[in-house]
DNA sequence: TTGACTTATACGCATGATGCTTATAAGCAT
DNA sequence: ATGCTTATAAGCATCATGCGTATAAGTCAA
C-alpha cells in the first residue's frame, strides 16, 4: 500500500456560509449578499468567507457573523457541509454551512452599513420536513437568483429549523425578553409554514415547563392584553 | 476592503471519517482501525481518508467505504464536520464525518482482509439524546484509546442514530430482508440503550404502515415462531 | 400422544396528549 | 355603558402509549 504524506495532496478551499434568518411580517427571511466581480456576479449569495488556517470552523462562522453581518455574539449552529466538486466554478471550494435565527432588529446595522446586503423572504415549495431547495423573493414576490448551491443550503436550513422547533428553544431567539403566547405562536407558524391550533399550542407550551409567567401584560394593543412570559433557558449541546 | 483571490490562502486538508456501526450481541459496535506511524500510533481511529481534489464528499466517503471497509454500496449519511485547529497534530485537517448502520456480516470481509481493523463495542455514559463522547471497548470490556477527536465523533453518531431511529427506516438496515418484530425491537433497544414495552412497540410499528406481513414464520426457534415481516422502503432525502 | 414450556399475538384498561368547540374575562373605543 | 377584539379557561372526543393479562402456537421431553 503506497502512502504519501497528507501534505502532498492538492487541497480544496474551505469556506463557511451563514444562513441568518428571521421572521418578518409572518414570513421567514434570510440575509443575502449581492455578488460582484469574479463569479456568479449579480446573483445573491449567503454571507460567507474562507476559513483561516488556524481558525476553527465555529470561529470562522463567528468572524463572518461579526464582519459581514455585524451581529457578533449570536448563536450559530452547524448545518451541513456542501462539497460537490463543481459547486464553485472558480475552483474546489467546500462550504460548511451554519445557520442562526435572530430578531429582525439585529439585521438593521448590517443592512444600513452595507449596500450589497438585503433581507429577502424565503419560501419553500414543500410542506413539513419533506426537504428540497428554497426560493428567495424580493419585496414584490419576484424571484431572486441564488448563487452557487445556496438554494439547497437555504432549503436545508428551513428543514432543519422546522425539525428543531419543537424540542429546542430556537423560536425564542426571535422574541424579546418578554413576549406573549400569541407572538410565540406566530413565530412557530411562520417557521412551519402552517397554522396551529391555539388552545393546543397554549397547553403544550405551558406544560413544557420552559415558560415563566411574569404576571405582567402587554400594553397598547387595542384589545385585551395578553400576559407576558419569559423563556427559561437550558443548556444545549451540539 | 482589500480582497485576495481565494487561491492565495493557506488551505487546510479535508478528510472524511466513517462511523460504520452495527449491533452485535445486543450492543452497538463500530469499525475501528489501529493507527501506526506518524501520529496517534497505537490508538484506534475511525476509517477515513483525504478528499480528492475532484471528488465530492459523498464520493470520498464511498471510496473509503469500499477501499478501507470493503463495503461498497452501503448507504452512508453525513453527520457533522469537525474542524478544531489542533485536532490533528500533523497539521490542519478538517474532517467531514459520515455514518452508516450495517448488518454484522458486512464487516466480515474487512476484518479478515486487514489485520489492523476491529469491530469494537461502543458505550456511552449518557441516556437518551443528551449527547457527549463515546467509549470504545475491547472484548473484555477494557477501554480502547481513541485517536484525535474520534470519541466525540462516535458519540455524536450515537446521538444522531437515536434521534433518527423513530422516523427513519435506519433500523431496518441492520436486519435481513425478512425479520420478526422481536428482532426489530432488539435492534431498537440496542441503539437506544434502553428496553421497550413489547405490546406498545408492536402496535406502533404495525400502525406505522412501513411493515409488510409475509404470512411466513421463522424456523428453528425452540418456541413458537413469530411471523416474518418485510420493510416497505420509502425514498429519503438528506 | 400428551403435557409442560416458551414466546407470539390479541385484548382491555388507564393515562396523557391533542384537536376542537364553547364559555367567560378583560381591556379598548365609542 | 355597550360593543368590539382577543385572552384565557373548561369540556369533550379521539388517539397514542404503558402495562397487565389472556389466549394461541409452536418446540421438546417423557
Amino acid at each position: 500500500m503506497s502512502r504519501r504524506a497528507f501534505q502532498d495532496y492538492a487541497k480544496p478551499s474551505v469556506a463557511v456560509d451563514l444562513v441568518l434568518m428571521t421572521v418578518r411580517a409572518g414570513r421567514l427571511a434570510a440575509l443575502l449578499q449581492r455578488r460582484e466581480g469574479e463569479a456568479e456576479a449579480g446573483k445573491w449569495a449567503l454571507p460567507g468567507g474562507f476559513v483561516g488556517i488556524d481558525e476553527s470552523l465555529d470561529g470562522a462562522a463567528a468572524r463572518v457573523l461579526a464582519e459581514k453581518a455585524r451581529m457578533a455574539g449570536a448563536w450559530v449552529e452547524q448545518l451541513y457541509t456542501f462539497g460537490a466538486p463543481a459547486r464553485d466554478r472558480r475552483g474546489r471550494v467546500i462550504s460548511v454551512a451554519y445557520f442562526a435565527l435572530l430578531p429582525e432588529e439585529r439585521f438593521a446595522d448590517a443592512l444600513s452599513a452595507a449596500g450589497d446586503l438585503m433581507l429577502a423572504d424565503v419560501a419553500v415549495d414543500w410542506a413539513g420536513q419533506t426537504g428540497g431547495p428554497a426560493r428567495a423573493l424580493d419585496g414584490g414576490g419576484g424571484r431572486l437568483p441564488l448563487a452557487f448551491d445556496h438554494a439547497d443550503i437555504l432549503g436545508l436550513a428551513v428543514k432543519r429549523l422546522r425539525g428543531k422547533l419543537d424540542y429546542s428553544g430556537i423560536a425564542f431567539a426571535l422574541l424579546p425578553e418578554l413576549f406573549t403566547l400569541r407572538e410565540l405562536q406566530q413565530v412557530h407558524e411562520a417557521i412551519l409554514g402552517a397554522t396551529l391550533n391555539k388552545p393546543a399550542f397554549r397547553r403544550r407550551l405551558l406544560a413544557g415547563g420552559r415558560l415563566e409567567a411574569t404576571g405582567r401584560r402587554e400594553a397598547g394593543t387595542g384589545f385585551r392584553p395578553a400576559e407576558l412570559f419569559r423563556h427559561i433557558r437550558l443548556e444545549e449541546r451540539i
